[in-house]
DNA sequence: CTGCAATCTGACCATACGGTCAGAAAAGGA
DNA sequence: TCCTTTTCTGACCGTATGGTCAGATTGCAG
């Protein structure tokens, strides 16, 4: 068991390396419980026990319980912003509006937990996150609007306000991750590929028809 | 101030009247806290102060926050239930889908506290109305389902999965309850009367354009 | 009016929680 | 190897919470 013997990057040593690792993996766990218990419901003591760590090593990496919620609905917002670019550079709405559904989606079977934070943290009224409802978000939902409203000028797609149009595709693509539980017993158990081709075909299927696009 | 003026009901004496309306009044103070909060961030403090009475007098009412929960839970499903009659006796899609739209759009106006109860309940697994999804609920969207696929034989409308058909009613209805937050920031202040029609109005375009009903 | 049952309430209790801290253990540089 | 810094952890603390209870108060039947 030397201990110089990975030696894969150049820069991190093991101290950083580790360091990283634990972070992610509070992380991951922390998003786990926030999404199964809401941020009330969830104990320090639990996501201790699914990281594996004792208790008193979390306050270690992240000072206090809101902390370490304000980073996971963080890192959840990246993700968001990240799919949200599936949409730009799209010369109409049939492959603007499908490729940001089929991204949303995705992310709703990759990422249900943190989608699952989000949709909790905006019931509660956003206590952390208002400043991105206001600025980023508020901002990319403008651009977003204003692209979708030059796609109807140019006669691309039937006449349809923007702003609800947006909320429609948010609505419909992560229910199938905030409401996953009620779909699976719905379904009979967990959604299978073809389930999940099934669903994503049929939002995208309404949604294009609705606007007044071709499928 | 006599005591026998009043004498509206020949049924209900005061005694019946008083433990009512303070029952009534408990669970509307609860929906609130539940709602804003959540079940682990709500607590019997918050919600007997609300409800202008001290928390032991809700322990009178309620044996635990459990069973309050419970309580609220089943009477936001009921209110659910009875929207869902809108859909019954309509000869079409046309109609029935309309009218289905309207009536949880409305619900989502009057009662947002409730929807989103209902949904962090669904969110966290539904620990409490487990039940009622395997059995009222799966029924009732089974039913449904199959009224929708004979549409769909008889030519009325467009092939479209009825199972999904449905999630996306409920997802883009629900969502004007559940992430009325981020709407009111996007919108930049609460939605008033034309807001809410220009809502019911997209939703109910892009859908019944989508599964192939003129508008 | 009288007695009984229903209703109400302040004070109290055990528990669980978020957070702290002193000190142990491990890692890295000289 | 020795020393410093970082990382880790069991034990502990103050507080807030859900829930209890004895006793006061109120409505109602006889």
């Amino acid at each position: 068991m030397s201990a110089s013997s990975d030696a894969e990057g150049p820069r991190i040593g093991r101290r950083e390396a580790n360091r990283r690792a634990t972070e992610e993996a509070i992380l991951n766990a922390a998003e786990t419980i926030f999404a199964e218990a809401g941020f009330g419901g969830a104990t320090m003591q639990l996501i201790a026990g699914l990281a594996g760590l004792p208790k008193a090593n979390l306050h270690y990496y992240f000072a206090s319980k809101e902390e370490l919620y304000r980073r996971v609905v963080e890192r959840i917002f990246q993700i968001w912003l990240e799919a949200a670019r599936a949409m730009d550079d799209a010369p109409g709405p049939a492959e603007g509006i499908a490729a940001y559904i089929d991204a949303k989606m995705e992310i709703s079977r990759r990422h249900p937990n943190g989608s699952k934070v989000w949709a909790s943290e905006v019931m509660h009224g956003a206590p952390v996150i208002q400043d991105y409802l206001e600025t980023t978000l508020r901002d990319w939902t403008a651009g977003r609007a204003a692209v979708i409203q030059g796609w109807i000028d140019a006669g691309k797609m039937a006449p349809t306000d923007p702003q609800h149009l947006l909320y429609m595709l948010w609505a419909a693509t992560q229910h199938y991750a905030d409401f996953g539980h009620q779909i699976e017993v719905l379904n009979g158990g967990p959604l299978g590929d073809a389930d999940w081709r099934a669903a994503r075909e049929s939002v995208k299927r309404v949604i294009l028809r609705g606007i007044g696009v071709a499928v």
